[in-house]
DNA sequence: TCTATGTAGTTAGCCACCTAACTATTGTGC
DNA sequence: GCACAATAGTTAGGTGGCTAACTACATAGA
């Protein structure tokens, strides 16, 4: 079964090497590589319904850091460890949010390295525009799985993240 | 269990919003969001291992295209095809590939539109170089799971793919 | 106190992706 | 046979990610 012709050289790649690197177990690279090609198809979804509303997914994570606590305010600096990325990406990111009012910066009255940067009235609007539907369309996602299937899948996924040696000193 | 107090308010703001909209399932969201951080992890988990050869993850997937079927030539629209990116894409990843001697170009001899390209014994040697330590970190992601983890896992995972609309369109 | 070190944010420049528009060439229909 | 449409690849310009270097400011230590 599955028997995709195109994929049968990588298989016979897989299988030549597996002959000479024992460790090397080809039904894990194949079950890897579905889970990669499988969550590249997902983040294109969900890239192409926030496109519809005229935002990034590097836009949108910020702007949900920002919607979950929308009274208060964040460093540049705090919301690139909250979003896994760095400062200067941050930088660019608010520039466009800013330049379309859905986000504000505000020096810091004590710190003068310091930029405040917080949520405007508009920023919050255009989250309650398009939660529900990216939510939704997340929801679905799962919706041929069991709340038993998910409790398995959830289980196998943090196997994996288990797996991945988390990089300490990042700087 | 699972009390992670920095994503308590993603929680709050599903629940409100799953009071609104019937449809919307809280588990099945939380189940979506931690496959994609995952998702995300095992990528940047690739990329890095990757960088240690000087490949980048696009290049790498055009490569291995070529590995796949080392002795035949491919048009840059066929790369483009298999790759899933677009012909500007694969413009400029052959470029970089052609400038590092891993790939060639040749004109095509019966459609001067079209333009062959090639894998060189660099390119192969290159592949033969990375190919064991690529997939031996990928297959070590599962280490963690059994035989039968592992075919649920790919069932699940098809069933999540089988939700996602596929553009037919796609010009 | 003043120098050195550290910290926050930005800038510059690279990469890989995109869309839209352009060039060159081939194929088609009147 | 020639104008027009279709096709292949590239170019131009935008975005979001990165690292490294820079500016401005704050802090700690001799």
């Amino acid at each position: 079964m599955e028997f995709d012709l195109r994929d049968l050289p990588t298989r016979a790649t897989l299988q030549e090497l597996s002959r000479k690197i024992p460790e090397l177990d080809v039904s894990s690279v194949e079950t890897a590589l579905l889970f990669m090609r499988v969550a590249t198809n997902v983040f294109h979804h969900i890239h192409d319904n926030l496109a519809r509303f005229g935002i990034s997914q590097g836009k949108f994570n910020l702007l949900m850091i920002f919607y979950k606590e929308s009274d208060r305010s964040f460093l540049p600096s705090e919301l690139a460890e909250k979003a896994g990325i760095t400062r200067a990406t941050v930088t660019g990111l608010l520039d466009g949010l800013e330049r379309e009012g859905l986000v504000e910066r505000k020096s810091h009255p004590k710190d003068r390295r310091m930029i405040m940067t917080r949520m405007t009235q508009k920023g919050i609007e255009r989250m309650q525009a398009v939660l529900p539907d990216h939510f939704l369309l997340i929801s679905r996602l799962m919706q041929g799985l069991t709340e038993e299937d998910r409790r398995m899948l959830i289980s196998y996924i943090e196997r994996i993240d288990a797996e991945i040696p988390k990089a300490e000193g990042q700087q």
